[in-house]
DNA sequence: TTCCATGATTGATAATAATCAAGTGCGGCT
DNA sequence: AGCCGCACTTGATTATTATCAATCATGGAA
């Protein structure tokens, strides 16, 4: 595989700011794969012998112990996982499943290690990517640790709400099911939840949520740019 | 201040492998302040002006959010803070205070970025640490989604247990309320969690708490190297 | 020593969330 | 159309955790 097979991937951070040459010689390491829904990329334990890079479709990444299950996280294109265990030549700490038919580069993990070594503006960039990624796992921490169930739902509608151009309505993006575990409560809590936040305009209509009283789902949520904002 | 002021400080990962006249630079622009306990050192929402090395003492990161507020996690020496919000330019997402008289080295955010740009083994050094960090975060995520506060204390105390040379006696190194806050529960609850592992062998006496059937205590807590191993 | 302040514990109650057990409703399939 | 199958919802109950209030140490300070 050359750099230019996959235009997108070269605007990602970390590999834009490769020599040329590195990345030629990365990308000829990696493959793409594709892969149907619900097929297990990686488990928990396992050694990392890959970056994976989610160029369409969606990946899970989840962990379990004792009999539970929590989702951590969703990737959407283009985001990369486990770059910490890639680079550390650790072991990984969440397992990862696709949701849907998703297309995957697969970089060996011993290329992007040598192009860390090699690249100074690679080494650079990742420093970069890896202080976001733990910026961003510290905020879902605080989420937790700070929210109730509630809260956390209507935070998250307000976020998506914005994403999505503020028209008064969000488009979820998965099943109830995995949005439950992604604000860490169980499906019959997000419906409860959905029910309390009826009297703040919240209204559920399959995969959509029309939000008619955004100023008062507010003050319920409070929301804050130290825990919700992607770019702080 | 020069490097050899404070020899553990060259024996820190990030620092031991940079360039002698980088090394030099950044202490000299560096300086070590003393502080008495319960100082705010710094607020989060407010620009990382210092990365803080904590070299004798003890250090509580918290945030808050709502009325609630939670300890985060305990920095000991030889032990760093705020990297990332450092090396991204960005702001602080916790607090910090001291629990006692501690001594810190403080370095200016603007030369941590410019020995960053600078000394290429330190960036890369830099990397490693944050991707320790960045696994450190999602193991304590990990912990509070899927345990009980009775599970994670059970946890803690085996943890511990270790660290101390399994001598059947684990020290608290916070007073409870402290530890309560790490584990995410309140002090009662803490208090009533020592109760329930009673019939597991645990018996607390001041900061003191003496395990007497730890195998019983591992099967209740189900310790995980993917959540509590500080290596991998 | 006594007194006080503070942290820790205990009990009672309330809030929050999970579990278990039916239902409901919608989309796809025959 | 009619029948699944499945995700979602709803209700009842339980488990877990927090809150509030009171009491109990315990370790200085006077």
């Amino acid at each position: 595989m050359r750099p230019d097979d996959l235009p997108e991937v070269r605007e990602l951070q970390p590999f834009k700011s490769m020599k040329e040459e590195n990345l030629a010689e990365l990308m000829h390491a990696a493959f793409l794969q594709n892969f149907p829904a619900q097929v297990q990329l990686i488990t928990e334990g396992d050694r990392a012998d890959f970056l994976f890079v989610v160029i369409e479709g969606c990946v899970e990444l989840y962990a379990k112990s004792n009999g539970r299950e929590a989702v951590l996280a969703m990737v959407r294109p283009i985001g990369s996982f486990i770059l910490a265990a890639v680079l550390k030549d650790a072991v990984n700490l969440m397992s990862a499943r696709t949701t849907e038919k998703t297309r995957i580069l697969m970089i060996p993990a011993q290329n992007i290690r040598a192009a860390f070594e090699k690249d100074d503006a690679f080494a650079r960039a990742i420093v970069i990517e890896l202080a976001g990624y733990f910026r961003a796992v510290v905020k879902e921490y605080k989420n937790l640790r700070l929210r109730t169930a509630v809260e956390r739902l209507a935070n998250w509608l307000l976020k998506y709400h914005k994403d999505q151009g503020q028209a008064g309505e969000v488009k979820l993006p998965y099943d109830k099911r995995t949005l439950a575990s992604i604000l860490g409560m169980t499906p019959e809590n997000l419906s409860r939840a959905f029910g309390t936040l009826k009297p703040y305009g919240v209204s559920v209509n399959g995969g959509k949520v029309k939000l008619e009283d955004v100023e008062a789902l507010e003050v319920l949520a409070k929301p804050n740019v130290l825990i919700d904002d992607r770019t702080t």
